[in-house]
DNA sequence: ACAGCCGATGTCAACGTTGACATATGTCAT
DNA sequence: ATGACATATGTCAACGTTGACATCGGCTGT
């Protein structure tokens, strides 16, 4: 229960009888060291269970932290989780730690986030942008030469390094698929709020398919919901319209998760559909669910990497890299039109 | 590009012509500053686009950072994440950061977090131990009355608090439920190590309700695979057996939505089905999928308020505490035995 | 008019660590 | 014996911030 204080290098010294710095010595493997001393010191060290304080040497030696902050919009999303599973572990082969903040899709949120990092002196910043997100603030520290790089939705007011999925591409393909098995009425269930990148870009890539096929858009047959019940919701309300679309696609995880339930709670067998985001459980539905597939974990290490670039010195300007996304077919993308 | 020094607080002092303190008083909200100089602080802090340096200030002030570190084993597994984030909410309405590290299920790696974490004299600790951690070796800290809460899974060698599902007790309702339809074999798809904490209780808990039933258990019925892919190869083994089981009971997420692709793969819509964990899609397939449902977030934000509380002084001895599960029921495991 | 007090600010040292530089032995070649 | 040099260690200040205490003018009440 005694709440003592942590032993420090001075009580190790002490306890050794030497100086501080001598211990710091045997820490950091530098300088010439007497056996027998470093034999005594590490000890001591064992003895006293002394452990050094990061805090006190980042600040001597000037340096930033050797931490790297990353913010996302929702840790409880899987999407989110696995881009953060990659960031870590490409981060980790560097030695480096991970600070993980939630931004709750929070514009405020995200910014105290990012400024509390800033206070830590992290040697590098990692960001998934909230929707109504915002980055002009972080143009002195990108001056600065802090190594920002932003995930998954590209960085709004700021020019800096981004990582991001072939959305429009990949959405585009989606949507053709459904079209070259004929469908003409192809209904788009999206993210909120509609000004998210993301979501505008698939939503690009699917008027995209239309023109390109010259079918004609109709307004009605968008609808939106940012989770997984309001998903289900938007995709019950394109089932009620008076002419429904025949297929459907669902713009993000969650969307595609959505739209399954309502089509099953619906008992609609008959409606194709092809989902932005793979899902676990995909080849198990009742059709197996088409979907593009983005690979998660690789754009969390790309961005990995080039922070790590940048944190070598790379002085080239700002880059943006896109991921590309694979069609997997699988059957609920195939159903004809009835 | 310029890659200038950070302004302290002596050069906003300078900027200004008063001392650092007076800044530092400003910044603060402490003692009494005039109205005019508290602006001119601003002016300047804003001017020089000044951020205090939280290291400094933490090891001045010498308390801990303000900082609570949650290790758990993978970033990716859903389940964590969800966990991740019921941490993060009540953390941050505390007003504290969190950094989170992955173990990969690596008791090394955890231990080397864990060392990170307590090099940054983070506040306190959540760990969800990975597979074959090991704990002896934070006593001291413990001693020394830094907060560690253990999340999911118990301390090993160490008397801590912990927050635990109820997993014994869920683990059997749940093998009970597909008793009570009549299923005399039962088959365990099991996480991996069988070593794992909540391996172990749940594992306990399907014998728990074979022997409540008197029914035997048959040693052949058990598999074991850590992820979806091995757990889904678990099932087919179970399912390729000379005596095949009539239902499945699948241990944690993964080996449900392994179990679930398995039997979809062989067409068995006739094997019953319980999962430990509620899947986002269960009520999609087909059968709907019952299943012992814990409350993730629930779990993430019990252990942060118990950690919130020992920061409070809460000197009680280690305490434990168990969520509930809540059976689910949909239809896969009202299945009758074929 | 004077003690006493309050408001506004300053001075100094310390947190734990390490870089720069100094010192004290011992070894070796000349 | 002497200087040159390497090895092993020590001294001191500094990183940016704040706690403890000091200072200084003006205002209050008597």
């Amino acid at each position: 229960m005694g709440r003592m204080r942590r032993p420090t290098m001075t009580d190790v010294a002490r306890e050794v009888g030497v100086t501080a710095k001598t211990v710091s010595r045997v820490l950091n493997d530098e300088g010439p060291v007497a056996m027998e001393t470093r034999e005594r010191v590490m000890a001591a060290v064992r003895k006293l269970g002394y452990q050094p304080n990061l805090m006190a040497r980042n600040m001597r030696v000037g340096a930033r932290d050797a931490t790297l902050g990353l913010v996302i919009p929702e840790l409880g999303n899987p999407f989110f989780g696995t881009v953060a599973g990659g960031v870590e572990s490409v981060v980790r082969a560097r030695g480096l730690t991970l600070i993980v903040g939630s931004s709750e899709e929070s514009a405020a949120l995200e910014q105290s986030l990012i400024a509390t990092f800033l206070a830590r002196r992290v040697s590098a910043l990692i960001i998934v942008p909230a929707a109504a997100g915002e980055h002009r603030h972080l143009r002195a520290e990108r001056m600065a030469g802090l190594p920002i790089v932003f995930l998954d939705r590209p960085a709004v007011g700021l020019t800096a390094d981004c990582v991001v999925s072939a959305n429009r591409e990949g959405s585009r393909a989606g949507v053709a698929h459904l079209i070259a098995h004929g469908h003409r009425r192809i209904g788009f269930v999206g993210d909120l709020p509609a000004t998210l990148y993301t979501r505008r870009e698939r939503f690009q890539g699917y008027r995209d398919a239309l023109d390109a096929a010259g079918l004609p858009f109709d307004r009605s047959l968008v609808e939106n919901g940012h989770d997984q019940e309001a998903a289900a919701r938007a995709t019950a309300r394109l089932l009620a319209l008076a002419e429904p679309p025949t297929a459907l696609f669902a713009g993000n995880n969650l969307a595609s998760t959505g739209a399954v339930v309502a089509l099953s709670r619906a008992g609609r067998k008959d409606v194709a559909l092809v989902g932005f985001d793979d899902l676990p459980l995909a080849e198990a539905l009742d059709p197996p669910l088409t979907a593009v597939a983005q690979d998660a974990a690789a754009v969390g290490a790309a961005a990995a990497a080039l922070v790590l670039s940048r944190l070598d010195g790379d002085r080239s300007k700002a880059r943006r890299m896109t991921v590309p996304t694979r069609l997997i077919i699988r059957g609920s993308g195939e159903l004809l039109p009835q």
